[in-house]
DNA sequence: ACCTATATAGTCATTCTCGACTAATCGATT
DNA sequence: AATCGATTAGTCGAGAATGACTATATAGGT
């Protein structure tokens, strides 16, 4: 169903995952995600943590264990996971895995637009963008083998980064069809969408370069 | 660069693409992007674009024309887009082409808690989503063959729900792989992985269902 | 003995987002 | 002539998310 849920933040499931196997103060959970790589899957923010924490005290899925100071630091709050929180997480992962969701990528925006430039300009753009996937996904093969070498991870530890490498390919691909595509005329002939911004351009303003 | 915009939801640019085309009010920019079908690449809530539209307004992108109002109406107030509004829209776009950005997705964080859950448990969620990616490429495909069809669209106009088609189909392609290599063991033993979760539910609690 | 960079552990004020709500008009239906 | 649902046009308040900031401890170099 997809319902609302009372904290919708997926730093959230990663803090019941967290907890989970041990009870940890906040500081401690961005150590342990960042050790693990998880910052890479679950958008990690020192503010974000701590308003999700407490959301999450709020509604019964955690709960402070007890409070320490030593010296004169800050004090380190550590919390444990609840039922509510263990029930939660396992629904929550369920449907993660189940439902497919639409999500609103950065790129769909761009491309949303594309008739915003003149098609020479959004050739050589893609080319740029091309490029950059080829090192990206270069890297992220790299280190997805240090990985599994240097610490002998088996691939259950790495999947999500292998999604992430997937994609990533998937795109660099899909681009560069869609570069061959626009320069033989297949997306709709240059000479029309040139047309159209001239008609956009008209009342005047900073011309986009060709 | 990605350096910080003033304004950064994405709403933003489409509301300067629209108005580069000609003067609006926002309720009309909603209507015209459902038109056009941007809403699916754009997430769009009348709360976030009249706030977007009014941040808008203070950073100088676009600037209110005139305010209009029939009979006991609530007024409306018609926008145009300035020269800076414009030169926004052309740098913004510009860098969304070229850099490719690190999106957060659901799946991913649903991934990276996979050892939560019994590998059985595991396999049958991926079937599911497998059918429903199925089910949804599927319609995706008929949709856009249907609007080239119907309204002779060029293929420039859609390239955006051709990228999304084309992630999905991606994705139903890598799931279907993960299972076989769940099942085959090539993701490490299916004995080891529950070892894993045993170590973990010793303290009790519910246990997930094998 | 002193300085600095880094790690530890967080708070706060502002901004952003969204669901829920308001309110008028119009066309069709009783 | 009264009512109902759809469309038009937007407001509001509560909660979520983030960038910037604070403050202490400690290891290492000089």
């Amino acid at each position: 169903m997809a319902s609302k849920r009372k904290v919708s933040n997926p730093l959230a499931l990663a803090v019941m995952a967290l907890l989970y196997e041990r009870p940890m103060h906040p500081y401690e959970m961005v150590t342990v995600m960042r050790e693990r790589g998880k910052h890479e899957t679950v958008r990690l923010r020192y503010s974000s943590l701590y308003s999700v924490v407490s959301a999450m005290e709020r509604e019964g899925l955690i709960s402070p264990r007890e409070t320490m100071r030593e010296g004169r630091r800050p004090e380190r709050k550590i919390y444990e996971i609840t039922d509510a929180g263990r029930e939660e997480f396992l629904t929550w992962l369920r449907e993660l895995l189940r439902e497919p969701v639409k999500e609103y990528t950065q790129f769909a925006a761009g491309l949303s637009f594309l008739p915003g430039l003149p098609p020479e300009e959004a050739i050589a753009l893609l080319e740029e963008r091309v490029g950059h996937l080829e090192a990206e996904t270069g890297e992220m093969r790299a280190r997805i083998d240090y990985a599994r070498e240097e610490y002998a991870l088996p691939r259950l530890f790495v999947v999500e980064s292998e999604h992430e490498l997937m994609l990533r390919e998937a795109e660099l691909d899909w681009v560069r069809g869609l570069i061959e595509d626009m320069r033989s005329g297949e997306l709709g002939s240059l000479a029309e969408w040139h047309s159209i911004l001239a008609g956009r351009n008209e009342g005047g303003g900073d011309e986009p370069m060709a």
